[in-house]
DNA sequence: GGAAACTCTGAATGGTGATTCACTTCTTCC
DNA sequence: GGAAGAAGTGAATCACCATTCAGAGTTTCC
């Protein structure tokens, strides 16, 4: 009797969760929540729509994993950038690049992570994510209150300012003249974050 | 053979119209446009869910119907207050307060409006409502910007910031201390509008 | 009053897509 | 090799709604 999944086995089990989670997240990046269907994870990641099941209880906890994955990637590195030492102003203006451009190069994924249409537990993790990005940019909006860069005020709002003026640029690329190259939208965004959060005109 | 409407039945047909986009406005702005099921929004005005197509060709139709005449009103309200004559930095201020305010009283509608999953053709309205609401900021920048009173800036991206912002702070009302009252959230947010646009402090 | 044409009703229809399950294929262990 | 159990399959099932439609109720106009 065959009791014991061999630890081969279980290495691949675990690769083909991964596999299905990859693949879901570059269905959802190409076409969004709502397109996305079981069958069509299922086709992109070549197996069989009943085997998502035997990875995932539900289409919704699999939705949540792939939303996670990417969002935990996307914390973790805006964290690392603000959380270094150094300038506060420097490390907010570094933050919204990063911040910024890891969006415009998959955005795709960064509009399903900031704005696609959802179903509610997905939508639940989104806000959860918002807050975590407010969050870091507001401890460094006060850090530099504290140090006297930065004039008062409520770092919470500045940093809900920055995190939504990101996603807005992103969901509607604003086809200005002279705004067209990304690093000229870069450029402006981080302008206009460094006003945002008072600091001096560079 | 009745060929020809009363007037006074075209009055009632028109307003159980009415009756009905406005039920649909409530149920949407309570439940969002996912929960609004054409059963749903029939019952709140008092109909059969059939008698819904007897004045929108379909539930879609009816829902960028309830979209436009919302987001139409709040674009209306906000282009009089940012027309106004008088100093653009004025005028700024008040805008945001307004949108805010506004948005505030009901949050319900303004998280449908800006935000709330909705199917592809109220997205596509959505973009344009954002679009005009950006338009309509980033003109009063562009005049502070000439009459010298706000420094050179893409006024696109400033309007985005404005409009992501406050959005932002809706969808998650930062339960902080301090920002508890609707007044305190309203100044913090005029503050930041006004250091954004890189307007000299108060 | 009553025929014609319209509005309203709500149960039946139809389409979509998640989930299940009887079956096949693969692994493990004797 | 082969029995026992697990994983994989994909067609069938199920649930959920938008939409339709046959019949009931109203209004219009002679």
């Amino acid at each position: 009797m065959a009791y014991r999944k061999t630890p081969a086995e279980l290495r691949r089990l675990e690769a083909a969760r991964e596999h299905l989670v990859a693949c879901a997240t570059s269905v959802v990046a190409e076409v969004g929540w709502a397109q996305a269907s079981v069958t069509a994870v299922a086709d992109a990641a070549g197996i069989a729509a009943g085997s998502v099941y035997q990875h995932f209880p539900s289409k919704t906890a699999l939705a949540v994993e792939v939303f996670r994955r990417a969002a935990g990637r996307e914390v973790e590195v805006l964290g690392e950038v603000l959380a270094a030492p150094g300038d506060p102003v420097e490390r907010l203006s570094r933050g919204v690049q990063v911040f910024a451009r890891r969006a415009l190069e998959n955005r795709g994924l960064a509009y399903a992570l900031l704005a696609a249409p959802a179903e509610p537990a997905v939508g639940a993790e989104r806000l959860d994510f918002r807050r975590r990005y407010r969050a870091l940019f507001a401890a460094v909006v006060r850090e530099g209150i504290k140090e006297g860069v930065l004039p008062e005020q409520n770092g919470e709002i500045t940093a809900a300012a920055l995190t939504g003026a990101v996603g807005e640029v992103l969901v509607d690329p604003l086809g200005h003249p002279g705004t067209t190259t990304t690093d000229a939208l870069l450029a402006e965004l981080t302008a206009m974050a460094l006003r945002c959060a008072g600091a001096p005109a560079a």
